[in-house]
DNA sequence: GTAGGGTTAG
């Protein structure tokens, strides 16, 4: 009869004969009620298995109850597991740390830690199994004093020692921010116990969380100090040479890879794609891309996004029909880099047909039609199609749609987006810059300052402009009229500038925000971080046919757009930008972004 | 019976 059950062809029959017959005979022992949990896979299921459990008298009814626990776990179904949890008899550390890890994992962190405090409440012991869960939980809620409690607590019950322990420390302080910290730990370890998967989780961590320099750093020293990268790293270090525009560094990497027959594969691949990509070269994006034996849809996704944002939108959208020939079925990330392709060459037409055949858009894909539809001047539609959205429009939305007043100058439409944007994400400063761009644009000094004011007001400030250029492996920082080592380079800008003036180059000061004299507008263009950064390159890279590469924190204002476009033609030299939303490829006085973006 | 590191966007 047991037997019988245990298959589960043999449980459908058991719900089937049940709608047929009253009550088919329960399992009587602990192995037929283990067989039966094992088989369940279905929610409707598991509720049966727990009403049959309560009813009968089996001596082993806790360690089933756990397996139930653990089966509507991994549904998952964690409200009904809470409550079977919460009616078990004084259950083991085992269980409240499963459901810890739980909660940790299905994204819910402040339930993992409330969890966690019933558990010290009713004092149970945690132990070298708890803290990894409850660290993750506090790293994920940002919540930096609770980070610290928690290490206390670390300290107190003598698990400062465990490694994975640590480990999970330093990726929490990393990712609150405290860079220091996480390195403090690290140090703290002995050399026997920094292994590899140490290295790379402090590796990783930097990457992710923007410190791609502390990043390659701590890469390098990790070679230095006799440890051989493996294919983990190589994606971290990778990924760090993308996000600053390192493509020397990146690319020696890749030599080594092939020379050295570093571990690698469809990830590092994927990295590596990236990184070119992000760097703005898409002929060594496309020559790997070829050569992978293994695509992924990330490499696919990775390499239509590098086609959109490097100006290039035909080739985007015709590699995306490529994919779906080739049977790869397209994620939300791919439709994004495709509505990106559209946005940046203002095909609004082709957007809304990808658009309508999404299944389940996501607020990100609304807020690249609001960019679409915004930034090729269709604000009213635009605003229409938000008010018309089946889910709540977030910031990006409303931030989309700022952005496209900003650039066709709608001063009553972008206040109202601003309205919008201030209520959900008052902590962004690029939208009220974006506010404040508006008003300069319309002459309204007395409003732009109100802005001012209000950020001073709450501690919001805007990021500082710069650009790097990538020299023998080195970065350089610029940032506007900074005085640094570099009288060449001021020489070299006054030299040039008077060579484009007499070819038509005239300043446009219209950037300038400030409520100055023309003259005091022209002194503020003229020491943009992005023409140093040129004027650098040209004295520092003699090649005519090298491109000059130039990164840009935050979007290239007009004036510097049009002053490397006099520089490209002027000196027949390539200017390649990336700034915070595209790229710029400068070519014999022209702009691949055909000066739309 | 439970634990640490990776790719696209945001």
């Amino acid at each position: 009869m047991i037997a019988r059950i245990t298959s589960p062809v043999n449980i459908c029959t058991l719900t089937h004969l049940r709608s047929l017959h009253a009550s088919p005979p329960p399992p009587t022992d602990k192995a037929g009620f283990a067989a039966l949990l094992q088989s369940a896979s279905r929610r409707a299921h598991l509720k049966q298995i727990h009403a049959l459990l309560l009813t009968t008298g089996l001596s082993h009814k806790n360690s089933l109850l756990t397996q139930l626990l653990l089966s509507l776990i991994s549904i998952p179904d964690m409200a009904y597991a809470r409550r079977l949890f919460d009616d078990m008899h004084k259950p083991r550390v085992f269980l409240w740390n499963t459901l810890i890890r739980a909660y940790a994992r299905s994204n819910l962190p402040g339930d993992a830690i409330a969890l966690y405090h019933d558990m010290r409440r009713l004092g149970v012991r945690p132990d070298n199994f708890t803290f990894p869960f409850v660290l993750k939980a506090c790293a994920d809620l940002l919540d930096v004093w609770l980070g610290m409690a928690v290490h206390s607590l670390v300290i107190k019950f003598r698990l400062v020692c465990d490694a994975i322990v640590r480990t999970e420390l330093m990726i929490m302080y990393a990712k609150l921010g405290a860079c220091d910290s996480a390195e403090n730990i690290f140090e703290s370890m002995s050399s026997g116990s920094k292994d590899l998967v140490a290295w790379n989780a402090l590796i990783s961590s930097f990457t992710q969380s923007g410190h791609a320099d502390k990043a390659l750093r701590l890469f390098h020293r990790m070679e230095s100090a006799g440890v051989k990268p493996d294919s983990i790293t190589l994606v971290s270090a990778i990924s760090s040479c993308a996000y600053l525009g390192c493509l020397e560094q990146g690319r020696r990497l890749h030599r080594r890879i092939k020379e050295e027959m570093l571990g690698s594969n469809v990830f590092v691949e994927n990295a590596l794609l990236d990184m070119y990509a992000k760097c703005g070269s898409m002929e060594e994006a496309s020559k790997l891309f070829r050569e992978m034996q293994q695509k992924s849809v990330v490499s696919w996704s990775t390499m239509i996004g590098g086609y959109a944002v490097n100006g290039d939108s035909h080739r985007a959208l015709s590699l995306f029909s490529r994919m779906q020939d080739d049977g790869v079925q397209p994620n939300h990330v791919t439709y994004l880099a495709v509505l990106s392709a559209c946005s940046h060459a203002g095909l609004v037409r082709e957007g809304k047909e990808y658009f309508g055949r999404m299944l389940d858009p996501k607020v990100e894909h609304y807020a690249t039609m609001v960019d679409l539809l915004g930034r090729s001047g269709h604000l009213e539609e635009a605003y229409s199609f938000i008010k018309s959205m089946s889910i709540e429009p977030d910031a990006g939305v409303w931030g989309a749609l700022l952005g496209a007043c900003t650039i066709h100058h709608d001063l009553e439409l972008g206040q109202l987006a601003a309205d919008e944007v201030l209520r959900l994400a008052p902590e962004i400063p690029s939208y009220r810059v974006l506010l404040s761009n508006i008003y300069a644009a319309s002459g309204r000094w007395d409003d732009v300052e109100k802005v001012r004011e209000n950020m001073r007001g709450n501690h919001v400030r805007k990021a500082a402009a710069y650009s790097s250029v990538e020299l023998d492996g080195e970065v350089y920082l610029f940032r506007e009229g900074s005085h640094g080592p570099w009288r060449e380079i001021y020489k070299k800008l006054d030299e040039l500038t008077t060579v484009l003036r007499g070819m038509g180059y005239e300043p446009i000061t219209g950037v300038v925000l400030h409520d100055v004299e023309s003259e005091e507008k022209e002194a503020a263009v003229r020491t943009h971080s992005e023409k140093l950064a040129i004027a650098f390159g040209l004295t520092r890279m003699k090649s005519a046919g090298t491109p000059i590469r130039i990164m840009k924190n935050l979007r290239v204002c007009n004036d510097c757009h049009t002053f490397s476009k006099y520089v490209s033609k002027a000196l027949g030299r390539d200017i390649i930008m990336r700034d915070k939303n595209r790229f710029h490829h400068f070519k014999d006085g022209e702009c691949s972004c055909r000066d739309f973006w």
